[in-house]
RNA sequence: GCUGGCGUAGCUCAACGGCAGAGCAGCUGAUUUGUAAUCAGCAGGUUGGGGGUUCGAAUCCCUCCGCCAGCUCCA
């Protein structure tokens, strides 16, 4: 069975592969000086790059499609070709293609491989389908600049992507799900619910603001957060937003990072608005001589911070440039390593749990340039591979992706549409116990060097609350959810006994919200349901004869005849079961 | 930051060199309604900002700001 799967994912990749060579056949018909890049097959379908006006691209995407339907009409064959390097050099260099020529210099071998199909060849792999009739179901999606082998300093490319399928169902449905993906797109919800919207023109682009709806399932999350730590043994600290640039001196981010950080002077004195909360935790560590008795010692902070992130990558909740993170520094003996990071992971998983979150683990090792002794660096990641296999936990292993100061475990995050998203992180830190010299008191009365690890367990709330958002499509669990119950009535009527069903939900401390308006009940249950609030009360001549409840459920179904009693007992239930 | 696309009412969009418009939302009134849109009226704009071309600019040109897709980056 899933080596049939395996299979068909190879078939499509060939076939996508297959799809790239035509679109690049297509190009250089139209625009012969355009010159070729590369043109993989990648997770959802295929790009294409090429050295030429993007313009042109952009404005001619249909006739491009039409004229790679001309070739499959064609059906020309693909033909490899085996040849040496001096001659597929003179191919290329007849054509015209610098970037090919670059390849093969890279390749190792004596001989390359060419596919051909009509007048068109390319430097490639392969393998490729029989011929270009083969392909039958694919579009091009949009057009995009890329660096020349994804590097800054090289050329801009223009890339075109598209994806190709075997079948008219598999493309519809891979259509639908892009669309289906746009609905639970974060920024449009947060702003239709009333979560957050953000204000590029007058408070500035990357900064949100969270609305009424917002944040109340921040505060939630806050509050559940806050008291999961003390369960832990974390103790909560507050720093301030601002420091004087001498703190960020000691720790080395003005060097590193200046570009990205807010500064500025006020009275002759230098400022920092925070970029990190580990300087400030760090304080708190510093204030005293601390003892091996102490250790571990974990400091919490949901900490706001602000990096001025470039432009082009802000993105909803997801991407700010002023976030609030789940932080905690944790100082401990390098013999407490292991069980600390154990304690993290159990951590960072209940917390996925909760949310009903999936998720993917990677453990990431010595970068080229990195400080500490080798030595450490091996102690360290050993300790966290085997608090990773002490947890049974399965992981990859992202060799040379640790940061410069140390190794560490990231948690992807997987929502319902099967999308990864970055969340928890555990990172051990050799720089700042150096750069600020942290020591404790060893049983023998000597100074030791402490270990250091930062860790969020949620990453940052903002970026949290959007992936949640898109995971939910906004379909918050009872217990998160902004507006929990809404009260409609039929006529009005009805308006003294919902006000009592209302005003007695209300004292029970749910969150409720009474809609009295003259309006239609299917109007009411329209922007309720639009509002995807969990439980709408209908009150109308029957139950105030009766004084029983109709409750209609976010889902459409309908619960008769239930008593007052029993719908707070329901939703109580749903509330602490975190539902 | 880079490449391309884009910016018109609170939202979704039309007008594409010749009087700035529609639907929804809002307000007012009528209607008293049983499970996803009741009807009517009213109001709503420096067409992102600045500059230019033109008798005339939302429309064409320059520039700045911002948004979107992707690339790069993410301590």
């Amino acid at each position: 069975m899933e080596k049939l799967e395996k299979e068909k994912l190879d078939k499509l990749e060939i076939l996508r592969h297959s799809t790239s060579h035509i679109l690049a056949q297509a190009v250089k018909r139209i625009f012969p000086q355009a010159k070729l890049g590369i043109g993989p097959p990648i997770k959802d379908g295929f790009y294409y790059d090429f050295d030429i006006d993007g313009e042109l691209l952009s404005k001619n995407l249909s006739r491009i499609k039409e004229e790679m339907e001309n070739i499959v009409k064609q059906d020309l064959p693909f033909q490899k070709e085996k040849v040496s390097k001096e001659k597929a050099r003179e191919i290329f260099e007849e054509r015209n293609e610098p970037y090919k020529l670059e390849l093969i210099d890279e390749i190792d071998d004596s001989y390359v491989t060419l596919y051909r199909q009509g007048e068109f060849v390319d430097l490639c792999r392969g393998p490729h389908l029989k011929s270009t009739g083969e392909v039958k179901f694919f579009t091009l999606l949009s057009v995009a600049g890329a660096y020349w082998r994804g590097k800054e300093g090289n050329p801009m490319l223009s890339r075109i992507y598209g994806t190709s399928f075997f079948t008219k169902k598999e493309l519809d449905k891979y259509l639908k799900q892009l669309e289906e993906a746009k609905k639970r797109d974060h920024r449009k919800l947060g702003k239709e619910l009333g979560i957050f919207d953000i204000y590029p023109d007058y408070l500035g682009p990357g900064l949100a603001v969270y609305h009424p709806n917002g944040s109340i399932i921040r505060d939630i999350i806050e509050r559940f957060e806050k008291e999961e730590h003390l369960k832990r043994g974390y103790q909560f600290v507050v720093t301030p937003h601002i420091s004087r640039s001498h703190l960020w001196k000691v720790s080395g981010h003005l060097d590193f990072y200046r570009e990205n950080m807010y500064v500025f002077s006020v009275g002759g004195q230098e400022y920092v608005l925070k970029p990190m909360n580990c300087p400030g935790h760090i304080m708190v560590y510093k204030s005293k001589q601390r003892s091996y008795r102490d250790l571990p010692l974990r400091l919490f902070e949901l900490g706001t911070v602000y990096r001025r992130e470039e432009s082009g990558v802000l993105h909803g909740l997801l991407r700010l440039r002023g976030f609030t993170q789940d932080d905690a520094h944790i100082f401990c003996l390098p013999s407490q390593l292991i069980d600390e990071v154990r304690g993290v992971l159990k951590f960072a998983l209940f917390m996925m749990d909760t949310f009903k979150l999936g998720y993917k683990i990677t453990l990431s090792t010595r970068p080229v340039k990195y400080i500490g002794s080798e030595k450490s660096w091996e102690v360290a990641t050993d300790a966290l591979k085997e608090a990773l296999r002490r947890e049974g936990l399965d992981f990859e292993i992202a060799p040379g992706e640790g940061a410069f100061y140390g190794p560490k475990i990231d948690i992807q995050m997987e929502d319902a549409l099967g999308r990864l998203w970055q969340g928890p992180t555990i990172q051990v830190d050799f720089n700042l116990p150096e750069r600020f010299d942290l020591t404790y008191i060893s049983a023998e009365g000597e100074k030791k060097r402490v270990v250091m690890i930062h860790r969020v367990v949620l990453g940052t709330i903002d970026r949290f609350l959007g992936v949640l958002i898109e995971h939910l499509e906004g379909k918050f669990p009872v217990w998160l959810a902004p507006v929990q119950v809404r009260v409609l009535t039929i006529t009005d009527k009805e308006i003294p006994f919902a006000k009592d069903i209302y005003e007695k939900i209300k004292s029970e401390g749910i969150r409720v919200e009474l809609d009295s308006r003259n309006e239609m009940l299917s109007y009411k249950i329209r922007e309720s349901q639009l509002q995807k609030i969990p439980y709408m009360v209908v009150v109308g001549k029957r139950e105030t004869e009766n004084k029983l409840l109709t409750v209609r459920k976010r889902n459409g179904e309908n619960l008769k005849n239930i008593s007052l009693e029993n719908f707070l007992k329901m939703i109580k239930e749903d509330i602490s079961r975190k539902k």
